[in-house]
DNA sequence: CTGTGTAAAGCAAACGGTTCCATAAGGAGG
DNA sequence: CCTCCTTATGGAACCGTTTGCTTTACACAG
């Protein structure tokens, strides 16, 4: 049925190992004969059985995105699937493919990554950071499995991640409000046990501090990454005595809340209230006005996370500690809803 | 290093084959040696090496995913992470592992899938039917390979594929916006060379015809799967001397672009026109007003398609014709774009 | 003419399983 | 007590490659 090495070998007059080595370019092959394969080859269509090549050389070319819990939020399928093109597009460019694992909980997922990577199936795994505490870090990392982290850990020192400066993205994000004129500004945060919450909290208090700016308790509100929470936060806020003029929000998902919010009771965005936030999704700018946001690269985040994932599956020896955490630049994209009114019909 | 099946049989004290037909609960193993493998087995370890299996069984319990051009539009993303969620969860519970692949035009995407089949990689492919010719459709019939596609070809009548009724779905859509009284209907299509557009410009004027309603040319117009198709559409349609009550969007983007346009000019959704649209993107609730939607159940689509594939794979004799063609139910999503205003506060 | 070096190609083992065929042990039937 | 089954297990070939070690065939120096 399908044509294999022997088969070549066979119609070309020559023995199997031949074959192999002309597939791979061995020096002590010659030119002639080179040819003479390459051609028979390409006349009955032949085609590598990666199973075989496998089992052989213990190593599979492939590698695995650990998709975490089926987070059915909007922003999730936006921020994975991102993610995914990413890495599938550099896994492509190195000859790598990609797998995707799922499980419903850590267990599920400790049991697929196991199985994949004692099964010989991929080489490699790429892991979106959420707990705080993980069995499946913890495995991968004494059997010493090449992966890497999406995201950052402050439990795990000497892996290799993939991250945003969020202390420095948020720091950005008010300085940018600061140069609007603002002094009062509020925080919506997100759950304080994730670390992406934190940081972007430390940027913020980080730019407030350096500009000498009052900073309150109660301009600072946490939440859910979710529009409930920077519906409610918006309440909150705007029947403050002395109320906040801008708001640095830790997700877009949590500006669209604000903006129904401050909708709903007839205040201007930005005059009444100022807004700027983190991921910049794409419906960002479809919303009305478009949300000023923190770009975070989430595609470059994934193309870069396939990258060094394969470079240390290559060459394992190569984690020298100082280079273990690659942080991908944010930069700022802003929009109406936090610039100045009168200079709305003038930019972008 | 690893453990494997001979230094399980070494510690057991039994042969290889043992061991193996232990692993595969052949029936003529007795119960004895089977506890004692197993438990060796566990004892040490042991992860059957997937490699070796697909090399003797010619089987690999993987699907691929081939993942069309990176449109980078909103919708796409959203559309391809709901299908991917589908296809992994059910894959994985059929015991099957899913691979993502791309290709940045339909070339690659013929070499990626023709190397994954052929190099016996996966055993089966799901397509995402988007063009109306496919050099990878020809190349999997004729070489047998399972597949199944993710939409509706016309050009292909005995493959497999899984699709949502659009014409069915329009007519609803249509009958919806009769029922609440509306008389002058337009539609916004897509791109008149894709399927879905026809299918459901199709079941629009079924519904028209079908009521005895008028139908005029005018109310029909073209574009893309965009929000400035449907602001275009919409300013087309406003200035129409007998311009239309109600509008059927080919999909939610559409709709998103009609609104901007209406609130620009202050016109009221849906007293002055009301919208219904298709595939119920997350934001479509979150728009202001929310869209009512046709939602096609993406995730079942997906979910369907592992399914339907797997199946094949494991039985290729089941093609019987009659049910080659899956379709899955959609639902309408009545929200306030369609309500009549005075209910608006009433219903949700 | 023999010895040695080198380039090109072949042989066979190995990778980790599965499975067909053979074999040994025990029990039943004659 | 000897056959003949049955049942549980072992042996060995094979799946399609790779690769270390040989072998072959020259060419050239001594």
């Amino acid at each position: 049925m399908t044509v294999t090495i022997k088969d070549v070998a066979k119609k070309a007059g020559v023995s199997p190992s031949t074959v192999s080595r002309v597939l791979s370019n061995h020096p002590r092959i010659s030119l002639e004969t080179s040819r003479k394969v390459k051609a028979i080859m390409e006349d009955m269509g032949y085609t590598p059985n990666m199973m075989a090549k496998s089992l052989v050389s213990k190593t599979t070319n492939s590698i695995c995105f650990s998709l975490p819990k089926p987070a059915e939020e909007l922003f999730s399928n936006l921020f994975f699937m991102e993610l995914i093109r990413g890495i599938v597009t550099q896994a492509s460019r190195s000859g790598y493919d990609v797998l995707i694992s799922s499980g419903a909980n850590e267990k599920e997922e400790l049991e697929a990554v196991s199985r994949l990577l004692k099964g010989r199936r991929v080489d490699g795994v790429i892991l979106l950071y959420s707990r705080t505490d993980d069995a499946v870090i913890d495995f991968l990392e004494s059997n010493d499995y090449p992966f890497v982290l999406v995201g950052r850990s402050d439990r795990y020192e000497n892996i290799l991640s993939v991250d945003n400066d969020n202390v420095m993205a948020a720091y950005d994000a008010t300085n940018h409000l600061i140069s609007m004129g603002h002094e009062r500004i509020g925080f919506v945060s997100g759950p304080p046990n994730l670390i992406v919450s934190r940081d972007r909290l430390a940027g913020y208090r980080k730019a407030l501090l350096n500009s000498g700016l009052e900073m309150r308790d109660e301009w600072i509100v946490e939440g859910e990454f979710l529009q409930d929470s920077g519906y409610r936060a918006m309440s909150f806020f705007m029947n403050l005595p002395n109320r906040p003029t801008a708001l640095v929000a830790v997700d877009d998902m949590v500006s669209f809340g604000i903006l129904r919010g401050l909708n709903e009771l007839k205040y201007k965005v930005p005059d009444d209230l100022a807004i700027v936030s983190f991921n910049n999704i794409p419906l960002s700018e479809l919303s009305s006005p478009p949300i000023s946001s923190i770009d975070i690269g989430i595609y470059h985040l994934g193309y870069t996370a396939s990258q060094v994932l394969i470079q240390n599956i290559k060459s394992p020896n190569h984690d020298v500690g100082y280079t273990n955490r690659f942080v991908i630049p944010h930069r700022l994209i802003v929009r109406e809803s936090s610039m100045y009114s009168h200079a709305k019909n003038k930019t972008e």
